[in-house]
DNA sequence: TTTAAGAATGATAGCATTTATCATCAAAGG
DNA sequence: CCTTTGATGATAAATGCTATCATTCTTAAA
């Protein structure tokens, strides 16, 4: 579950571009939304490397892997902790500029006594885009 | 997406003993344990109904779905909104006795001007009890 | 620069969870 | 009792991800 038993990382092209390609978009996409743009530079790439390497890239700590719904997951080239929007209408994943409050895990820890190292706000709602569009469902991509 | 278009919710024997297994336990249980427990009642059952009533107990207000991780999804019995820990260690799924903050969603508003209806917090570490045992690698269930 | 070790890849098969299908059953209302 | 139609059980299928493996490529030592 942790790096590799008595191995190494090596330094791939594959996993370079697939940082370069998360890093460039604020989307927080999926991995075939990846595999997708990747094969716009790598037409070969492989589906499995590009799970492998961003199962890898978040073990690294320069990715983030998020689950919104059980259905797949979608990945964040932005390693710090931050907290998301999710809108119920066009199912958009939308950074939020506020702050990190460690103070919540010292209210668990003494409130509780469970001892956590981090935590994960996520909001839902209506994004600022599709409250002024008064579409009743957007286009979810 | 939302309830069948024309026709409504009959009362089966099966979503009632669904959720009576699903408020019967904290352990925020898979739709397979729930399978289980389900199938000692009514050792007939299938498992396309418990998804199936799991989904619409969610629909009607009756449960939560929580998704940590991509695998799979976890249910809860209690569908009042409420914080969870997930512990690392062992895997459980912990209610959090603390207060839960509208005034997260009002700041996300004013700050930046998506309009929430809910949001979630849940915080990962090591429960209670896997600090006093030592054990490196608890059981996960 | 060559060489050897083994990590990473591409291709594909496999797996686990969830959903769709459909003939049959049964809840609700008259 | 009878009709309507939502719900069930059994099963197939879809989805998202992981495992496998022969081959390729990275790395570091010779
Ligand atoms: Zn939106
Ligand atoms: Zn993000
Ligand atoms: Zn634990
Ligand atoms: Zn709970």
């Amino acid at each position: 579950m942790a790096a590799k038993q008595t191995g190494f990382v090596r330094k791939t092209k594959q996993r370079e571009v697939i940082l370069e390609v998360l890093r460039s978009t604020k989307s927080h996409p999926t991995a075939d939304w990846v595999y997708q743009e990747v094969r716009k530079k790598m037409p070969n790439v492989s589906l499995g490397t590009i799970y492998r390497n961003l199962k890898t890239l978040t073990e690294m700590g320069e990715a983030l892997e998020l689950s919104y719904g059980s259905t797949y997951s979608r990945f964040d080239g932005n390693p710090e902790n931050h907290y998301h929007f999710v809108c119920e209408n066009c199912g958009s994943v939308i950074d939020l500029d506020i702050p990190v409050t460690d103070a919540l895990e010292r209210e668990v820890a003494e409130k509780t006594g469970h001892k956590a190292a981090s935590h994960r706000l996520e909001f839902y709602g209506l994004c600022r885009d599709c409250q002024t569009n008064d579409s009743t469902n957007g286009s979810l991509h």
